[in-house]
DNA sequence: CAGATACATGTAACAGTTACAGGAATACTC
DNA sequence: GAGTATTCCTGTAACTGTTACATGTATCTG
C-alpha cells in the first residue's frame, strides 16, 4: 500500500511534508499542500503506525442536535453494541470543533484514524454533510436523504406506521383529523406527512390545509399548537403529531387548557425512547427503536468498510409502529364534543 | 521521555518484546511480560507516535449500565463539550469487551492511547473500579464513592435538597412520609437518605423503618412500591422517592390505583433530566443536571492530567435543588385520607 | 546593498510495529 | 535412544509516521 514516503515520491516532496499535510501544520505552501492532497486522494492513503492501521469510527455530530436526546442517545448505545463486535472503537466528534482551521474533513478523519463515520445531520447541514460523502470516505447518514446517496442513509420507515396511526383515529369515529409537523422539513416528517394523507385518502377524505399546523419540535411546540387548537372554531377531534417533544409538550398544556385528552381530543404521538409509558395518559403512539437504528447504521457501515453486502436481517429496511394506549378513544358527539 | 528502546534496555529485552506486551500478543512469556511490565509500570510508560503522543479520553461504562438511560446521555453530553475545549475526544468503552483476553486495563488504555478515563461505575464494580485506580491511570470516578480516592469520585450533592424536599413535605403538614430507594446502596441513595432523616430529625419526627422501602430502581419498582402502599393499613401521606425512574412508575400505578397525587398521596421524586415535566401533574423533585456533571467531571480528570489545580467555579461541589411542582400539596384530613 | 526576518522545505534522527529467521525446548517416530 | 518435526519464544532488521534542526529563498529595513 501507499506509505508517506510512496506519496512524497508521487508528489515531488519529502516526507516531511507530506507529514505535514496530514497534520494541518500551517507552515506548509498551498502548492505543496495541494499536490500533496491530489496524490492522497487518488490512492485514497489512510496513515498506518508501524504496520499497524488505526481503526476508529466517528458519530459526528453538529451543534444543532442535542446529544443527550433519547434519540441521539439510543443511537449511540446501537452503536456501541455493534462496535463491540468488530472491535472498534466509538469516537464522539463535534463538527465544528474538531477540525483545525483550514482542515477538510477527509484530512481529520485521515488525521484521527477514522475509518467510517456515521454522520448525524439535519437538513440544515446538507450541504457539509454532502461534501463528506463525496470526499469517499465511508459513510453513513442518520437523520436525512442524500441526493444518490441513498444507499448510505439510513432510517426508520415511519410511513406505513403512519398511515395505520390515522387510519385508527378514523376508525374510532373521527373526520376531522389534523396533522401536527416540525418547522423544518426533513424526510422523517415528510414520510409522516404523507402516511397521513394516504390513511385520508384511502378513507375518502379530503385534505384540509387548515388541519395542518407547524411548530418547532420540543415541548413549547406543542403547548403552542394546544393554545390554537383551543381558540379554533371548528375544533378536530383528533390529531396526528409528528415528534416525541411536541406531543408531550401538548398534553400538559391541554390539562391546563382543560381539554380532557382522549375525550375532547385524540392524540397519536411519536416515541423514540420510553416517554409513552412516562406521561399521563399514556400516549398512543407511532415508535421507533432508535437503539435498533443505531445498530442497523453500524451493520451498513461495517458492510461498506469491508466490501461484503449486508447480512439479510440487516437488510431489510427498520419500520416504526403504531402502539395504541390511552390517549385515543372513539370520537364524541358533536354536541359533547364542542361544548 | 522512556521510549521502546529504553525499556528494552532495562528490562533486558528486545524492542520487539516491548511492542509485544504493548499490544497483548500471545506469543510473549509470561517471564518476559512481567519483566516488561514492571519497568513500564515503574516509569509510567505512554507510547508514541514518532514524536506525536495520541490523546483520548475514554468513557468506560460496564454492562449493567444502560447507556442511553437520561443520566448517561446527560454526562455523555457534558463530557463532548468539556473535552472540545482540550482538542482531546471521547472514546466510548465498554469494559466487558474493550479488552483482549489476559490484557489488563491500564495495558488496554495505553494501546489505544487513552490519557484519562472517566469510569461510570456502580457499587457492584467496586474492585475493577479500585483496581483501574491503583493502577495510576489518571481517572473520575462516576457513581460510586472509592475509599482512598474521594477527591477523584464526583458526584452531586443530593443530601440537603433531599432534606429541603422533606422539610417541604412536613411544612405542608405531612407527618407520616415514606422514603423509597433503591435496592443497592450506592453513595447517592444513601446521601438521600440521610437527607431523609436528617429533615424527620431536625422536625422531632421518628424515623420508622416501615416506612422504608426498597425497590429496583425502574418504573416496574415504582409500580410494586404503590401496590404495597395501597394495601397498608396505616398509609403514609407522602413519600420521598430517591430514583427517576422509579417515581415515574408511581404516578401510573397511582392513576390505575385510583390513589389521587396529590389530594391522597404528596410525591417528591428525583429527576436528572426532564422528566418532571412530562408526567402529569408535573412532578415535585430534587433535581441535578447531568450535563454539569459530565463537565464538571471532565474538569477534574484536565486538572489531574495537567498536573493544575482546578479553576475555582470548577472546585465547587455541585448540587441538587429541589423543585416545587404539582405532585406536593398539604395534607388533606385524617378522615380524608383513609377513606 | 548588507543584514534581518519570515517562510518553506529537506535531511536525518527519532518514535513504534512486525515479517522473518533462528534458537531452544518439547513431542513424535522408528 | 537418536533423529526429526513441531512449537514456542526472541531478536534483527526493515518497515511505518513524525519532527528538530539546518538550509535555502524571498521579502523587508536601515
Amino acid at each position: 500500500m501507499a506509505s508517506v514516503r510512496q506519496i512524497a515520491k508521487q508528489a515531488g516532496v519529502s516526507t516531511a511534508t507530506v507529514s505535514r499535510v496530514m497534520n494541518n501544520s500551517p507552515q506548509v505552501s498551498g502548492e505543496a499542500k495541494r499536490k500533496v492532497m491530489t496524490v492522497i486522494n487518488g490512492v485514497n492513503y489512510m496513515p498506518a503506525v508501524g504496520k499497524k492501521t488505526t481503526t476508529n469510527i466517528a458519530y459526528l455530530f453538529t451543534d444543532s442536535i442535542t446529544l443527550s436526546s433519547p434519540y441521539d442517545a439510543g443511537v449511540m448505545a446501537g452503536l456501541s453494541a455493534g462496535l463491540e463486535q468488530h472491535r472498534l472503537d466509538l469516537l464522539i466528534l463535534n463538527a465544528r470543533t474538531c477540525r483545525e482551521s483550514g482542515e477538510t474533513f477527509s484530512q481529520m478523519f485521515r488525521r484521527k484514524g477514522v475509518q467510517g463515520v456515521i454522520i448525524r445531520t439535519t437538513a440544515g447541514t446538507r450541504e457539509a454533510c454532502k461534501a463528506i460523502l463525496e470526499s469517499g470516505v465511508p459513510a453513513v447518514v442518520l437523520g436525512d436523504q442524500i441526493e444518490g446517496y441513498e444507499e448510505v442513509c439510513v432510517d426508520v420507515d415511519s410511513r406505513d406506521a403512519s398511515r395505520d396511526a390515522v387510519e385508527h383515529l378514523i376508525g374510532l369515529g373521527h373526520r376531522s383529523v389534523a396533522f401536527c409537523t416540525n418547522i423544518v422539513d426533513d424526510k422523517d416528517h415528510l414520510d409522516r406527512f404523507a402516511g397521513y394523507q394516504e390513511a385520508l385518502s384511502n378513507a375518502g377524505l379530503a385534505f384540509e390545509s387548515r388541519l395542518m399546523f407547524r411548530v418547532p419540535a420540543n415541548r413549547q411546540g406543542g403547548e403552542q399548537f394546544v393554545r390554537r387548537l383551543a381558540a379554533m372554531v371548528d375544533r378536530p377531534s383528533a390529531v396526528f403529531v409528528a415528534d416525541p417533544a411536541t406531543c408531550v409538550g401538548m398534553l400538559t398544556e391541554a390539562r391546563r387548557q382543560g381539554i380532557d385528552v382522549p375525550r375532547d381530543l385524540s392524540i397519536v404521538g411519536f416515541d423514540d425512547s420510553e416517554a409513552r409509558f412516562v406521561t399521563s395518559p399514556e400516549l398512543t403512539a407511532v415508535c421507533q427503536d432508535s437503539e435498533l437504528l443505531g445498530r442497523h447504521a453500524m451493520a451498513v457501515l461495517m458492510s461498506r468498510l469491508t466490501s461484503q453486502s449486508l447480512e439479510a436481517d440487516s437488510a431489510r429496511p427498520l419500520r416504526a409502529w403504531l402502539e395504541v394506549n390511552a390517549t385515543t378513544a372513539a370520537v364524541a358527539d358533536a354536541a359533547d364534543a364542542n361544548d
